[in-house]
DNA sequence: TCTAAAAAGGGTGATTTTCCCCTGACAAAC
DNA sequence: GTTTGTCAGGGGAAAATCACCCTTTTTAGA
């Protein structure tokens, strides 16, 4: 879908400064356009749904507040699969780049990416449909190797619920309390987890919280 | 110090793409130009020592590798005080900005701040030497105002060292070994915390040190 | 140099966390 | 119809955490 012998770009980043900064230096590339930008997911689809012409390709920023980059990655997949997704994002957590590409990510950039890559990465995505980095794809073959021999940890919503509590300064009762569970019960889920996580301590539980983004700072 | 009847700009980030497309923004403005940019505080006083030329306004970004944005900053200071230093974060967290402004930094944008007024503050600066937004001053007279009552928390190296340990899964008696402290002295930096930072358990130093950016994840 | 405060360490006890082993209810699977 | 698995709960004990009160040594300021 080229228009003008130009492809078509969209922007979706919470950030306006660098929304705008990216802006114009794809702008900059004469293979490329950009349409138009979105502060986060929801004002995406209603841009999509105004405009009659669909981006080639969408940069999609992954934090942002109202509807993160995630959860527009998977409406977007639904309802758009053609369109090309490239995720933007500040940090390399291999949870969120597995969760990205999972939802139909074609591409994960970091954004301390060297703009000349960057220009590489836009112009492999739109004529190969999709841009992984060398770094991306030893991450994510990492992740697929650890998957084989370590059967992925999945929590079930209780152990969560239980996990962000445990994240303030509660005590095991209180935590029961607010689950309407006995301290016994409470006491087994805290060893589940413990063995699941492979930790031996309260402070364990926190910082896998934190790092898996169950629980905010 | 204008130059072509323009100012001169220097950007320090680490986000290459970031840095680069901003670049491109404030080359748009016709009373602006950049000059380079740094990816870092080491490599800004490089280019400093380099170059003739002093920038009008340098662009700090906070969150860098190597040389951070308060570390610039202070040896900006000492240095070059009659550069225009705006500080440049994604966070408005107000630790980082009190600290930034207490090392001479001129202003303080986020990340997310609207092109048109980024480039009213970029005028401001060079203009009136500073630029606080509404935002930033409110942050600044909240923490001056707690200051008054509340004397500060202002943490001594080594209970931040203790602080830092305690964010692991070590008990107290290994944080002792650790900093070759008895446990029982180690009880004291605890207690002495707990009622430092108004917490009461050890998830609660956690916490803090996570979100003062004394620990990371 | 004197002094006062900060740092290091100790004792004791209550509370919480951690560990291990065990019971019953219930639901799906075989 | 039994097995298997998951969820809820219990007993008991060791270890760690938390709280309060205390002494000695070191350090820094007047």
């Amino acid at each position: 879908m080229i228009k003008d012998n130009s492809y078509s770009v969209v922007i979706v980043d919470d950030h306006l400064l660098f929304a705008q900064a990216l802006e114009n230096l794809v702008n900059t590339f004469k293979d490329f356009h950009v349409l138009y930008h979105a502060k986060n997911g929801k004002e995406l689809f209603e841009q999509l749904n105004k405009n009659d012409q669909l981006p080639d390709v969408v940069l999609l920023d992954i934090n942002m507040p109202i509807m993160n980059g995630i959860e527009t990655m998977q409406e977007l997949s639904k309802n758009h699969p053609e369109i090309v997704v490239l995720a933007l994002s500040m940090d390399d957590e291999e949870s969120t780049i597995i969760k990205m590409l999972r939802s139909g990510a074609k591409g994960y950039l970091l954004k301390d990416i060297h703009p000349t890559t960057f220009k590489d990465a836009l112009t492999e995505a739109v004529q190969k449909g999709f841009y992984y980095s060398d770094q991306i794809t030893t991450t994510v073959l990492g992740s697929l190797h650890r998957a084989n021999k370590t059967p992925e940890v999945t929590l079930k919503d209780r152990e969560i619920e239980f996990l962000k509590l445990a994240c303030t300064e509660k005590t095991y009762k209180e935590i029961a309390g607010d689950m309407f569970l006995s301290p016994k019960t409470i006491d087994g889920y805290r060893e589940t987890l413990f063995e699941k996580l492979h930790i031996k301590s309260r402070v364990g539980l926190v910082l896998y919280a934190i790092k898996h983004n169950y629980f905010k700072v």
